[in-house]
DNA sequence: CCTATTTCTGGAATCAATCAAGTTTAAATT
DNA sequence: AATTTAAACTTGATTGATTCCAGAAATAGG
């Protein structure tokens, strides 16, 4: 959980201007890990008192741009960002409550980036999502949740 | 490519009425592969003379529940509908222009699979996303299409 | 042929995401 | 510290895929 000044930081490490959405978006990144838009600019406003839709957006789409979060769409499932990057991990998601949680790569260093034929493909990165149901849901029996 | 007969069959196989819609929006996933929504509508309004949009989402409902097609969305992408099912093979998908192709499985039979720290989640699929740039995008140059 | 159930139509509503024009602000400059 | 300027933010409207609803039509079984 990053300080005010360690997030500044990271801001200007990536040439970005420190503003206050900026700092606000950050920090609810770091607190909430795979949040989805709506999550991130509720928090926000909770902090700042007031911010603009737009303005996460925007502030979003910075970030993902300079790789300071990485912008993650599971299927059925509206966008998430999350604030671990450049350490090539994949997810697992809930079919049922939609929960997501990180997983480490599967085998050695680069797995799965072999794709057996690839069409003439210049390939530069694997992605892998794992399905299946989380602990809780495993409990609550056999009902999917609504919001899956 | 399915005779109308072998359609019908399939359609009867999986339980499912044999109407002009699903004959339709089935005839067209097989004739485009990775085809979007949009795109099946259209192909089933040029070979019915019309249908409602509502028709061939719930078509693509029923079919996907069934398990006659299988629904891929890449991130950035619309929902796409493939009729390959049951082989387990992956995607590659083209950065700049979207383009979608179908990889068989990596390594062995059931590659990937084995998430390192399965956090409890009781895992039953691993899907995987190459991303990469399809042949044509490579010889168009550096620009991306602005419709990636 | 008739009935019941499923499917399709037409139109409206939803919701994430994007666009546009104008105002404010961070940070470099004098 | 005042000035400048490009980047960032605000408000408000718009798009576009997807879904909801109520009623009409059609399929499959009796």
């Amino acid at each position: 959980m990053p300080t005010a000044v360690e997030l500044e930081e990271i801001l200007r490490g990536a040439d970005l201007r420190v503003t206050r959405p900026r700092m606000a978006v950050l920090a609810a990144l770091h607190a909430h890990p795979h949040a989805d838009t709506g999550s991130i600019v509720t928090a926000a406003r909770e902090d700042l008192g007031r911010v603009s839709t737009q303005a996460v957006y925007d502030v979003l789409q910075a970030l993902t741009e300079r790789g300071l979060v990485r912008r993650i769409e599971p299927s059925g499932s509206v966008a998430r960002y999350e604030t671990r990057v450049g350490d090539n991990h994949h997810h697992v998601v809930c079919r049922s409550c939609g929960a997501i949680a990180d997983v480490a790569c599967a085998v050695g260093p680069a797995p799965c980036l072999e794709a057996s034929e690839s069409h003439g493909f210049e390939i530069d990165e694997a992605e892998v999502v794992y399905w299946g149901r989380c602990p809780d849901c495993q409990i609550a029996g056999g009902l999917a949740a609504t919001t899956a």
